[in-house]
DNA sequence: ACCATATATATGATTAGCCGCATATGACTC
DNA sequence: GAGTCATATGCGGCTAATCATATATATGGT
């Protein structure tokens, strides 16, 4: 799985995946609730551009009980995570109101594993 | 013109326009008719691409004799740079064909003036 | 003025992408 | 097994993006 460069800027290419990866930078790990508070949009609206990221090899899933946990792919290549890296720190504001958001939330699940390092 | 994050990826989620930037990136200074002949592809739909290029604050051009040369925008901020030049290095294979064609190429036109340093 | 070359734009048709809504699956609790 | 919460998926509709073709504009040469 090589993840070629269209469709991994096809994928940064949409408001909501864009901010699901620069939060997921950020976070290092969300579940789907999180994002779904975070970014005020619907669950089902944020499932599928999760299964898409997932599917195009920029994301990875971890189930813990009814809990669904995202985070970068081991297997992203180094140029992506660059391209990744250079936009959160220059357009946090980007997603400054989604990580407010995240921190107003109440009763965000607890994780039990410790998700693995980059 | 600040260039979102948004609208620089959307313009990289298309095979014509990322390889135009790709190219770019690598040639430092095309025409349309170099594009047209490097890619294989209609001159107007270069044209078009290139247009949204230069919309989007990506691409100027400027004008010598019959052609138009296109380039790197000097206001494409530091972050964008460093996307485009972490992609072309780790993704040559994807243009190397286009580059051969170019190499190819009979009758290119001659640059008069020198295009700006970035 | 006329013609050739280079580039840009308008138009209509087709397709791809995104959304909301409903529903299905999976896990946990009682 | 019933109920609840979290997540995933199927479907139809709508919008936006792309394309091919034709045509317009601009430059240079004769």
């Amino acid at each position: 799985m090589t993840l070629d460069p269209l469709s991994f800027f096809k994928c940064l290419s949409d408001e909501t995946r864009l901010s699901v990866v620069l939060l997921i930078a950020v976070e290092r790990e969300l579940c789907v609730c999180e994002l779904t508070e975070a970014l005020q949009i619907s669950q089902p609206k944020v499932s599928r551009h999760l299964a898409q990221l997932r599917e195009c090899g920029l994301l990875c899933d971890r189930r813990e009980g009814q809990w669904v946990f995202y985070r970068f792919s081991p297997g992203l290549p180094d140029w992506a995570c660059q391209v990744i890296q250079a936009t959160t720190e220059n357009n946090h504001n980007l997603i400054a109101p989604a990580l407010k958001k995240l921190l107003e939330m109440g009763n965000r699940p607890q994780r039990k594993q410790q998700c693995c390092q980059s």
